[in-house]
RNA sequence: GUGGCCGUAGCUCAAUGGUAGAGUCCUGGUUUGUGGUACCAGUUGUUGUGGGUUCGAAUCCCAUCGGCCACCCCA
């Protein structure tokens, strides 16, 4: 049969597959992020990845071109358009709009979904992504900024970031807003100083002073000494407390989005990771769509994959362990029922065990057990059933101990992994 | 969406238009109750795919698919 006949085995343009270790390296980013928001009293919700397209159509027409061409949009057999989600905010606008007079406010929310966006791929950026989402509803308070903020800086510091790895730039909306009134720009005008701002770090400081020139905005008016109050207070906090890598910078924007007051980024400082690894801000009405009443938030995301980069670059991912503990590997197939006993006594204690069927000799045997890179090994043999004792083998080191048929179980739970 | 670089064995990569190779992995053996180190032997393959140029193409040209980079965008 010739190789053509075959499906080829490449996932999809721009998706991965995740294989246990990527799998499991994925849970172990999930799990921190989860500490980190829970820990200021976040709580976890989700939603499906289907959103009738309208969602997003609606929101505005600045954005039409995005969602026309950026999205995963199709018709259902029942003739409804669907898009596969390409961000959260709609949603858990929707969510908090539907509920509103439910929940109690402050409102504090994550969550960790996947989206989809029909992009060109490349280093960390990818048509499927996980994003934390990391929202605080229904408060106006400079504290709600800070405290977003921090959950931001929280995140870097707990995957073993240091404060010389990353920053985080804030810029202000409102600031920018008065800066483009004072030189009296029109609302075109406006769209292109921001845009200006936003590309500010890829261009050389002439070209960029040149360009503002053009658009009559003074130089003064985007030092980054002109710091904004709110953020002055802002910062002032996190020195008190300790945190000197949150910096203002008038050139944060945040594109076209919703918002409204602070807006901030987080930048990785690896040279081999020039980017931001997430960002957010202030909005001020985002259930506009659903109801007339206000619903002020703040809030930010971060992306899987440069979190991934950001960790990779500086080693901070930790080598991969399985959760199963031990592997039980057959001297001689006939033993099969003598060491599903044992197997089912081990796990009956909370001990997670595989066992193999005997099929192959030991030595193969014992590296399937390696290559799945499970710590230990016992061999069930005719020696040891008698004995009623086993050779426990570290199969990191080679080395073994030879532990009592009732001592097994305990002897695996006090190795915690 | 625009432009550039790239695609060779499962993996990492050689081969300057003239017989497709190395390391690693894998399989078997040294070793029928013991892996990861050692030694011996063996398979690595429609050179991403499809056309074209040429006596002859991994190599040059076109298209297409995929990866990477910059732009765009970054909700």
């Amino acid at each position: 049969m010739s190789k053509s006949d075959k499906l080829s085995t490449d996932p999809y343009k721009g998706v991965r597959d995740f294989y246990p270790e990527d799998q499991a390296m994925l849970n172990r980013l999930f799990s921190v992020l989860r500490m980190v928001c829970e820990r200021v009293g976040y709580v976890e919700y989700g939603a499906s990845v289907l959103e009738p397209a309208e969602l997003y159509k609606s929101k505005n027409a600045e954005n039409e071109e995005i969602i026309n061409e950026q999205t995963y949009t199709f018709t259902d057999r029942g003739d409804r358009e669907v898009t596969l989600r390409p961000e959260m905010t709609p949603t858990v606008a929707r969510m908090v709009a539907a509920k509103r007079r439910e929940f109690g406010y402050p409102l504090r929310l994550y969550s960790i979904p996947n989206f989809f966006r029909y992009e060109r791929p490349q280093r960390g950026r990818l048509r499927e992504f996980w994003q934390l989402n990391v929202d605080i509803f229904g408060s106006r308070s400079l504290a709600a900024d800070t405290e977003i903020i921090s959950v931001a800086y929280g995140v870097m510091r707990a995957l073993g970031g240091s404060e010389s790895d990353f920053v985080i730039k804030v810029g202000s909306r409102p600031a920018m807003n008065e800066v483009a009134q004072r030189a009296g720009l029109s609302p075109e005008a406006t769209k292109k100083f921001f845009a200006l701002l936003d590309r500010r770090a890829k261009m050389p400081t002439t070209e960029f002073e040149q360009n503002l020139q053009a658009l009559g905005v003074p130089m003064a008016a985007v030092s980054p000494d002109e710091v904004p109050a709110d953020i002055a207070e802002m910062l002032e906090q996190f020195r008190a407390g300790g945190v000197g890598n949150i910096v203002y910078d008038p050139s944060i924007v945040r594109g076209f989005a919703y918002y409204t007051g602070i807006v901030f980024e987080v930048f990785d400082l690896h040279p081999q990771n020039n980017r931001a690894v997430g960002g957010g801000g202030r909005y001020d009405n985002l259930t506009a769509l659903f109801d007339d009443e206000p619903m002020p938030g703040v809030g930010f995301a971060m992306g899987d994959e440069p979190l991934r980069l950001f960790m990779d670059a500086r080693g901070l991912i930790p080598p991969y362990t399985p959760p199963t503990q031990v592997y039980v590997a057959l001297a001689a197939p006939e033993l099969l029922p003598e060491a599903t006993t044992l197997v089912q006594e081990l796990r009956q204690a909370g001990v997670c065990v595989a066992q193999d069927f005997g099929e192959r000799k030991l030595g193969d045997q014992i590296k399937a057990a390696s290559k799945h890179k499970i710590p230990h090994l016992i061999v069930v043999g005719q020696d040891e059933l008698t004995a009623g004792a086993f050779a426990v083998r570290d199969l990191t080191t080679g080395e073994e101990e030879h532990v009592g048929r009732a001592e097994l179980a305990a002897y695996f739970l006090t190795r915690t992994i």
